[in-house]
DNA sequence: GTTGAGCGTT
């Protein structure tokens, strides 16, 4: 099994990287990735981490959420769906 | 600084 997990509150200085190998020390990392306003271009401080294993996951979770880093107490829950946004005005 | 996308067939 995987599950998402949203990592808000990051640290500008971090990077996917640094996120993977920070929840590597729990469990099997999927796949890392840090979002940014596509249309600005600007870093959002968050991401999201999935992990093969659910149960290393919520590991992950509880171990990480609320955790100083770099400065910053970082954010950690189960990620929702994605949802799709509009690009295009719907006129 | 808080819940992701892409631009054609995953």
């Amino acid at each position: 099994m995987s599950k998402n997990i949203y990592v808000g509150n990051l640290p500008f200085r971090a990077s996917e990287d640094n996120v993977r190998d920070l929840f590597a020390q729990y469990g099997a990392v999927s796949s890392v990735k840090l979002i940014s306003d596509r249309e600005t271009g600007k870093p959002r401080g968050f991401g999201f981490v999935e992990m093969d294993d659910d149960t290393e996951a919520e590991a992950a979770i509880e171990a990480l959420n609320g955790k100083d880093y770099e400065g910053r107490s970082l954010k950690i829950n189960e990620a929702k769906p994605r949802e799709s946004k509009p690009r295009r005005p719907a006129w």
